[in-house]
DNA sequence: CGTCTCGTTGAGAGTTTTCAATGTAAGTGG
DNA sequence: CCACTTACATTGAAAACTCTCAACGAGACG
């Protein structure tokens, strides 16, 4: 049952009784999509937010010269938007998009409120997602600005072996902040 | 006085009692700093959040190559620490130091989690701050993926133009990620 | 006045991208 | 199951971007 996968992420920060949990559970819709659909459209507003419980997501943008550039990607138990638009209600910056078959898990901006008022315990399940999300990205930030892209590359492969395996080497590139091209030479350089 | 410039900040998010506030900012500390005086070393456990009432803080790490480069700056009403660290309590990866003289208010991770249990609402407040936050920092992996570095420095300097004023040129370019010789070149190159 | 910090300049070197071509694997329809 | 098509990966050369290094300049401050 793909609901339970979130249940269980809930439960490892919170203490709550099944009924709770199972109200909780209510306020998701569970879509199932297939490879390279579309969840959301840079310039429409950003009503919904996601979490993953099996598959794959990226959230992309497409840049002045008409490339597809990755800003995240969001595996089993992650959560996904663009959450300064989700939390404004504003049009979003980017697309979001399914990288393989996947099990989505979706609220409404409105149910999220919802949610966050009936069950404030909630509050302290995504207040520790956010706070963990902005340390990651910080560190991302950290990464970036500490190495070469050659060096991003290979620290990137040897902390996530299975998520380089996993996504095509294109999306990679582009989550890295690459070309394609590059990461070839770089690939091969190494076997050298 | 420095402490209602947080109780202010509280206020536009949450409603809330005086006398809850009251209470709640007595889980500070509130401290003055000169320019350039560390708060938080790397290596060392990260046991304190800061939440900046007055001047500037940055958070930055040496690189291998003996160089600082700055991850985040937070002025007024910003909150600084880092967080993958506080929140698992362990070593630090990074240093935190004023660029102006400051006032900071100070909370350790106990007295945190103290007030996160004592006030649930303010698990609220620090969802929507991360949440914030976490948006913005999305938004920058944006930025550095979509332009050049000359692009990024022109984009920054239109929308924060005071905050560029502000701080000293080679922290800005450390900021955004490049040298303070080519950041030169490029405010060269616009004159001309 | 001397010193220190910060900003600028220029040349050369290193990194990364672009572009165009080729190779390869995988999916699709007959 | 094969032929066709498409999507993805690789290669090499040239160009663009960005950094390094060393030197100089200007202002702040004791």
């Amino acid at each position: 049952m793909t609901e339970s996968t979130l249940i269980n992420h809930i439960k490892t920060y919170l203490t709550l009784s099944e009924e709770e949990l199972a109200e909780i559970i209510l306020f998701f819709d569970c879509h199932s999509y297939s490879k390279k659909e579309t969840l959301l459209l840079a310039g429409r507003r950003c009503y919904k937010l996601f979490f993953v419980t099996k598959g794959c997501l990226q959230l992309y943008f497409i840049d002045s010269l008409g490339n597809q550039k990755t800003s995240q990607f969001a595996i089993e138990n992650w959560w996904l938007t663009d959450f300064l638009a989700f939390q404004n209600q504003k049009q979003s910056n980017f697309y979001i998009e399914t990288v393989e078959d996947s099990q989505i898990l979706t609220i409404s901006f409105s149910k999220y409120q919802e949610l966050l008022d009936k069950f404030p315990k909630m509050e302290k399940y995504f207040r520790i997602i956010y706070e963990t999300a902005y340390g990651a990205a910080l560190m991302r930030l950290k990464y970036i600005n500490s190495f070469s892209k050659e060096e991003i590359f290979f620290r990137f492969r040897d902390n996530f072996p299975d998520f380089v395996q996993r996504v095509p080497q294109y999306l990679l590139a582009s989550f890295l902040g690459l070309t394609p091209e590059y990461l070839s030479e770089i690939k091969r350089k190494q076997l050298s």
